[in-house]
DNA sequence: GAATTTTATGTTAACCCTATCATCCAGGCC
DNA sequence: GGCCTGGATGATAGGGTTAACATAAAATTC
């Protein structure tokens, strides 16, 4: 029962009079600013604790100074691989005294555009960005403005800002021409969200692949849903092209695929050989282990906030940057490989 | 090249100015205010419009204002149980034209405490908190302060708040039970972060379940790395008690030991029956898919928000309420069950 | 030792909004 | 017609901080 009064917080008044000193004396101490002799600075900061002051983060933000925070918008929160990045994100900020608004556009373009609106006028400085149509107008309106922008993942195509994705087309092309080495000549290819630049560049690797190694091209299938699956899979098995292997060009259709196949009674990595883009933790206890293109997610999450953090600061001035991260193919047997366990 | 001046963000007073009327009637307007005539608001409405108003988030702060954004803090946002609780707090909140700031404790009290320290500087106004330790000291200050908190799936012990939680006990009894009408008798437990009040919970769960059906009390097997699981298990199937069932009390142990017993080539299912507490999607994919209790995730994200903003906006005057949601056991085959895949 | 620079501190105004109080006007009432 | 009521609006005063300017004391320079 110490303080039952509504204590009301301490101002920068108050612990400059406790201290013995004008408010800007404080002010100055709390902001190491220079011109503050050790000994006032050491009664000021005394008085602070005394008082347990903190300094008014509304106040601050009046008179102009940086928030301190970043804005986080992902299509999809619960999707492993964004919760990862945002992971990620969240501590880099941490670790720089920043904090993290974080919203979920659900893949529609009207509230990404609001979360977006809401954090500039919340003021962040600056926002990290999973787009979620690459060619929304308003994106030309937000690039413009004042507040730093980099888009995680995948780039904006109407206008020009700071990026960090990955190697989509490489990756592609690995999982691909791993296919190709173990011999199979039918291959077919297996998408869901094709609308996605990603997406389209993973199937430009994968063109790419088959066009390089001379083997007949065929058309991605593209999926929109999950029931989708099961007839058009047992279509393309059925008919005289059956595909020897199958690249499925993201996580969604990876675990589409698998699905179904068990259900049809194809085993992957005997009847057909499977691999995926875009790895996560438990495609090693599926039977057989799914092989699949690993992507760096906590170090785009990490690289994308360095690089936000960096143009905030204005340590970086260099006109925007499309950094790409390296992916790499993990060889597990979905693909036919065979893996001891020893 | 349209407004290539810094163009400067319009205020009330531009507005006012544009409008013809003073600042205070802008304000009005701006926030449902009766006494403003009809005709006079939509000379208003039209100059925000025409100058792009935005109110000033610092300003309404600093004359007390609600910040209209919550603080949620979870242990670790790459977690699929977190990541889908997040997502879930995220939408509610935005359904209430909410921010939601994101923080993730990393299992460190320090980081949780530093963190809901920060927040309630910042302000929010309210706070979302899976506690890592539910005795921590600092969590008496917090709910004392005027900051309304709801706690996610783990109660404080050290004050009393809202909280909304799962059946940890019921749903352990289900999973158990299950295993016991299956005709099993040696049913061993296994669990991680055994000092978190939940698994503590769902281990009283399992010990009831025993001694409601006379069977022979195991000690439950507690592990805290990965690496301890193999030998661990090893060692509990090479004694003459060797196990007939297995309850995995959360997420992690059930993997673990997923990967152990494929190791050691015990089939679950057929050699050893498990039941996990804690179901996630890809269950399904494994071989054979894992039966295990589900909690709701997305609900238990829903619910808190929604509690929360109800506190907030003074809805809500009852003393703390403890909410738990029920959970479900989804039967699929590693408990024994012969599922037909037709 | 006077002039100048550097260091240390205080004073004032501004940031943009809202609460409060004051004002004004139109009716309604007796 | 004077008095009151309530609707509509404006003027004023903070709210807590920092930038910019002003001042004062100390250190440096010649």
């Amino acid at each position: 029962m110490r303080k039952s009064l509504p204590a009301k917080r301490a101002t920068l008044e108050d612990v400059a009079r406790v201290a013995g000193v004008g408010a800007m004396t404080v002010s100055r101490t709390i902001n190491g600013h220079p011109y503050v002799s050790e000994e006032t600075a050491k009664r000021v900061r005394a008085a602070i604790r005394q008082l347990d002051y903190r300094p008014n983060h509304a106040a601050r933000m009046l008179t102009g100074q940086l928030s301190r925070s970043i804005g986080l918008i992902v299509p999809d929160l619960a999707d492993t691989f964004f919760s990862i990045v945002s992971h990620a994100v969240q501590e880099t900020a941490r670790e720089s005294g920043y904090l993290v608004w974080l919203a979920a556009s659900n893949d529609d373009p009207a509230i990404e555009a609001a979360q977006v609106e809401q954090m500039t006028h919340h003021p962040v400085d600056g926002i990290l960005l999973v787009p979620v149509d690459s060619k929304d107008r308003y994106l030309k309106t937000l690039a413009s403005g004042a507040t730093p922008i980099v888009t995680i993942d995948r780039p904006i195509e109407v206008a020009t800002t700071d990026s960090v994705g990955v190697e989509n087309r490489a990756g592609a092309r690995m999982a691909v021409e791993h296919l190709i080495h173990h011999g199979h000549a039918r291959i077919a290819c297996v998408a869901t969200n094709t609308h996605l630049l990603t997406i389209k560049e993973r199937l430009i690797g994968f063109e790419e692949s088959l066009r390089h190694a001379r083997l007949p091209m065929t058309k991605a299938l593209r999926l929109s849903n999950r029931d989708a699956v099961k007839p058009a899979l047992a279509e393309m098995f059925a008919s005289r092209n059956r595909p020897e292997a199958l690249f499925t060009a993201n996580n969604a259709s990876t675990i589409w695929v698998i699905e179904a196949l068990r259900e049809m009674k194809i085993e992957m990595g005997k009847h057909v050989a499977l691999v995926g883009f875009d790895d996560v933790d438990f495609f090693t206890l599926i039977t057989p282990p799914v092989t699949a293109v690993r992507q760096p997610a906590a170090e785009l999450g990490r690289m994308s906030a360095r690089l936000l953090l960096q143009r905030i600061k204005g340590e970086f001035t260099a006109s925007s940057v499309r950094t790409v991260l390296p992916v790499s193919l993990v060889i597990r047997e979905s693909c036919g490989c065979y893996k001891r366990t020893d």
